[in-house]
DNA sequence: CGTCCGGATTGATCCATATCAAAGTTGTAC
DNA sequence: GTACAACTTTGATATGGATCAATCCGGACG
């Protein structure tokens, strides 16, 4: 298991929600500089984990939800059977553990896919404060509703789309939350495993490889092991939405 | 569309938070009575709406949640190439419009499946009182990360089990809820029809139909069109468990 | 520099479920 | 009571992706 940087009060990192280049995207607040003060009493910044340790483990007391701050992460759900569903993949400025705060304990495994920072915001201390900054609850809600989206958006992905849709699905969606953080939204490296993605998306590893390297064939990206390129971001697009090819 | 029955303050229909049957399961506070008048103060009780009659609309205002007194609701999404996607069954003491929070237009379709009963939640309203009661508020994060899990579990209905195992997921998730309302947990009437099951658990029509007479042949249920009764719960259990067969 | 090992790719085959097609059934409006 | 429309069931066939089985690659490590 990872062990926590302690950080002491007043230290020097404390200040730097105000600095941090996320803070747009993690838990933006307006203006008022002593809200974004008051979010940092309760934060504890820069615990850093390295590939393969886990954030949180499913079962254990729910404390905390982290925010990413660089790096990446992988929520999943073992099963009493013992399979493993990957939940969800969150990149730098996402919120993970929203959907443990319905128990007391972690209702999923976070797992740090390669070295990554996170912030821990401790449950409680957030939800005094969301209950006194309007804004910051609001937000809270907006997060966790839009994580009710994204699994809407999965179940539709998983019960309608073929295995070329869902993948070119994620790699759009990997594209946009690239792009979000102003880095090239048509190359990048990708944070997981092709078992991973194989399991998130529903699909056996082969199909996804093979989709991978069809993909590759037909000139829409260029794919060397996690190094991706999208070649034709037009295209994929259009193959996420030939699902309502018998429309037309 | 339905028509809103009007509600005026002070109307006799105002106390019934009170008086409501479901009252511990929509949003049930501390037993500090002052604090249920204050949630009666911001709902619209008892609008009703006939089967078919849309609650609210994808991509209109969202203005209000909406908790199910007494009939059911079925969510979907409907894509930009036209196709319906099921993202939820809605039973009484349930609240819908949950994902619609991050935006500022409903996400989802709500279409009554029967006559339907619906108590009214202006979300500003809601939020100014979930600002002021902490109880309430932590009963929302626990309603919306309760709906995130729930989003998992189905996804991973969708990505890992086999129609059998869907269906007695769905059946027994049924059953628990009839339970919880204190309603027989074994025999009880289908608010959707098959065709909305099979979209929402990603299969055909004429698989969920062959499914229902499988079971009904292997002695698990009885089904006459919407009526079902569930012979051996026990065995309904075993299917959906035993995506571990090979465990074993 | 070779060896080893986990992950990735490629190929061949099989199966659960979609799809197509056609009756049945139920409810309900006239 | 009849008849239409919507829903459900049943049967025959097709197929996308799973599964099984090698092989291949890249990086860590001796």
């Amino acid at each position: 298991m990872a062990q926590p940087i302690p950080i002491h009060k007043h230290s020097p990192l404390k200040a730097s929600c105000h600095q941090c280049s996320l803070s747009n995207l993690c838990l933006p607040l307006a203006i008022e500089e002593n809200e974004l003060d008051r979010l940092e009493d309760i934060v504890q910044q820069g615990r850093i984990f390295n590939r393969g340790e886990h954030i949180f483990d499913q079962s254990t007391p729910f404390r905390s939800c982290f925010a990413v701050k660089s790096g990446s992460v992988k929520t999943s759900i073992i099963t009493e059977s013992g399979e493993e569903q990957v939940t969800g993949f969150f990149m730098p400025g996402e919120l993970v553990g929203l959907d443990s705060m319905s128990s007391s304990t972690y209702a999923c495994t976070a797992k740090a896919l390669e070295r990554t920072s996170v912030c821990e915001f401790p449950v409680e201390k957030l939800e005094d404060l969301t209950g006194k900054l309007p804004e910051l609850q609001h937000h809270m809600y907006h997060l966790m509703s839009q994580e009710i989206q994204n699994g809407h958006q999965l179940a539709m992905l998983l019960s309608k789309n073929t295995a070329e849709e869902r993948i070119a699905a994620l790699l759009l969606s990997l594209s946009s939350r690239f792009q979000r953080r102003r880095l090239s939204p048509t190359n990048f490296s990708l944070p997981m495993a092709r078992n991973d993605i194989a399991n998130f998306l529903g699909l056996a590893v082969e199909t996804v490889s093979r989709v991978f390297t069809r993909f590759q064939n037909q000139g829409l990206i260029r794919a060397r092991g996690r190094e991706v390129e999208l070649l034709d971001v037009e295209a994929l697009q259009m193959v996420t939405r030939d699902s309502s090819r018998q429309g037309c």
